[in-house]
RNA sequence: UGCCUCAUGGUGUAACGGUAGCACAGCAGAUUCUGAAUCUGCUUGUCUAGGUUCAAAUCCUAGUGAGGCAACCA
């Protein structure tokens, strides 16, 4: 089984999870779980997660699973239409759960049991003062906080009170329920963490049997060890919580499994805000049209925009894993994709904005079919046949009347390839009376059709797409660019300051480009690449038979434009 | 003015006391019926100061810098 080159190397968390399969701990058992809130939509950095804990199972299979639980202890901020989504965008990354799928709120009554175990220990107490004596009480960073008149309360009182908050006696925000650790901890989430709160609200799953919820910090870990989960990760800013993870697993009698939880960097990246918060803000604002907009972080959007499961993975494999909390360039994701996609995308010709050409020496109304090459890097992939004919549209961009130094491709007087047809020679230059051109009027040479070079003349150095504009296309497409201006922009807009103010707004161009008729049977959820403009999806959503509608996922890499 | 964690090219990471490597980005060149891809080469790095050691990115001490922490959120 172990014959492959074990000389890899490994991250901190894998590591130490490779030393306790050595060790044997947990019988050699490796089970991970991904744990979102179902508040809200996951976005890239969740895909990193994700990766690492169904990678994890995968890696360590057959001793092994990964489960998704959904962490639904809080009631006011969570909804059905996230858990679904959540599913979706976990299955959409190529892992699979199985029979693993789990909700914290499926221990609410074990989670109830255990608490009144703290309570007969002396180690936990109903609090009866408010929010603000809580707070005053617990002390500043630099001072320690001082108890609450309520911590000395007999096992009896704590017992008859806890009965009665669940029992719906109190209102909001009349009786906690606390852990009795250490008032005067250097450790903020040690100075006696609330562990239950009453909350009056209808929850999603359990509906209105519970008036009092479990806090994260106390069913967390709780929810780890009843599931039998091994090792339980996480990001960074939970890193100060672990004292509390590990004090529960330690004092709580009757947990089936011991986890242990470490913590690793989330990810950032540049030209992207990554907090659920802020996505939100952006979707209620209308700054974005919704969850799934193709220039969101979030899985669904990076979908709709085109990136693929396996691109994602490669990423998030690519990026690591540590404790130091680093800033990803979106040049890395991107050029995953691009890596991606290039091996399997079909090629077709598109042009985003048409120049007319007319060939005055192409016999009128003559239409002849040229083979092209539908994937250059796979063979397989084969050919199709897009007609050609006398009046055609290039690229704007593939025509500069007053060309600058090194530009080679069409120019007045001068040659270049249509790709996979011939080439032309530039004789005139038509503009309106605006002094826009319209039109180029251009001679073809028989002799260079197939990519031949007639012996004794000059290769012609550019080559350029096209496509024929009676059999054209009108097609919409969706040019997306990059959401922000600035690489981190939160970081720019300061305390005062809205990271909003930095939207990019030129992140979405619309144009009706001109596409070669083939594409005119692509359904929804198809991946291209524009021969030399870059890789494009047709939208799932919007696309219709006959009437696909793509959107550009990134453009390919230009040389020639980063040297200009 | 506390506690915790972290610090390797522009960016992300590897090196587990013994040649600082890889990827992205950048820059050249080769190649190309995509200025893409591919191939080749190049530029750029161990936060600082001490110490231990034959040998330190790695261990120790101090400093500096960064991130996190005072929801009845997760």
């Amino acid at each position: 089984m172990s014959d492959a080159p074990a000389s890899v190397s490994k991250d901190f968390i894998r590591e130490l999870i490779a030393a306790d399969v050595a060790a044997q701990r947990n019988e050699g058992w490796v089970i991970t779980r991904f744990p979102p809130e179902p508040n809200g939509y996951l976005h890239i950095g969740h895909a990193k997660s994700i990766c690492l804990n169904f990678g994890l199972a995968l890696e360590n299979a057959p001793k092994s699973r990964c489960h998704l639980r959904f962490d639904d202890t809080n009631p006011v901020k969570e909804e059905v239409e996230y858990v679904h989504s959540i599913q979706e965008d976990v299955k959409w990354l190529g892992f699979d759960w199985g029979q693993n799928l789990f909700y914290a709120s499926d221990y609410f009554e074990k989670l109830y049991g255990f608490a009144v175990q703290l309570i007969e220990k002396g180690l936990a107490y109903v609090d009866d003062q408010t929010l603000e004596q809580v707070r005053a009480h617990r002390g500043s960073l630099t001072q320690p906080g001082t108890p609450s008149p309520y911590r000395d309360r007999s096992v009896a009182e704590n017992k008859d009170m806890f009965a009665r908050m669940r029992a719906g006696e109190f209102r909001e925000g009349e009786r906690i329920l606390r852990a009795k650790i250490d008032m005067a901890s250097p450790n903020m989430n040690l100075r006696d963490p609330v562990i239950y709160r009453i909350l009056h609200a209808h929850h999603h799953r359990t509906g209105d049997a519970w008036c009092i919820y479990p806090m994260y910090d106390y069913a967390h870990p709780l929810s780890d060890a009843l599931e039998g989960i091994t090792h339980s990760l996480c990001t960074l800013e939970f890193e100060h919580h672990r004292p509390l993870y590990e004090w529960l697993i330690d004092n709580v009698d009757g947990l089936p499994g011991k986890p242990y939880q470490r913590e690793f960097a989330r990810l950032n990246l540049t030209y992207t805000v990554m907090s659920k918060r802020k996505l939100l803000e952006m979707v209620k604002a209308g700054l974005v049209n919704g969850w799934d907009d193709p220039r969101m972080p979030t899985i669904s959007g990076i979908r709709r925009r085109g990136y693929t499961p396996a691109s994602v993975r490669v990423f998030c494999e690519t990026i690591g894993l540590t404790k130091y909390p680093s800033l990803t360039e979106l040049a890395l994701l991107e050029h995953c994709v691009r890596e991606d996609l290039n091996k399997h995308a079909q090629r077709v010709y598109g042009v985003l904005r048409p120049l007319k050409v007319v060939i005055t020496n192409y016999p009128e109304g003559q239409v002849e079919e040229v083979e092209l090459v539908n994937n250059p890097e796979d063979p397989e992939a084969g050919k199709r046949r897009v007609p050609l004919s006398r009046e055609l549209y290039i690229e704007r961009d593939d025509f500069m009347e007053h060309p600058v130094p090194d530009f080679h491709r069409l120019v007045p007087g001068g040659e270049v390839r249509l790709k996979y047809a011939f080439c032309i020679i530039c004789h005139e230059v038509v503009k309106d009376a605006a002094g826009e051109v319209v039109e180029l009027r251009c001679t073809y040479d028989d002799a260079t059709r197939r990519g031949v070079k007639p012996v004794g003349r000059p290769k012609v150095k550019g080559t350029i797409h096209w496509v024929s504009a009676a059999q054209a296309l009108d097609v919409q497409v969706r040019l997306y660019d990059k959401l922000f201006t600035e690489a981190q922009p939160d970081e720019a807009a300061g305390e005062e300051g809205s990271f909003t103010q930095f939207l990019n707004p030129a992140s979405l161009e619309v144009v009706t480009a001109k596409l070669e008729p083939s594409v005119a049977s692509a359904s929804g959820g198809a991946h291209y690449q524009f021969e030399r403009v870059g890789y494009f999806y047709t939208d799932p959503k919007d696309s219709r038979p006959g009437a696909p509608v793509f959107n550009r996922t990134v453009a390919l890499k230009d040389g020639f434009a980063k040297g200009k």
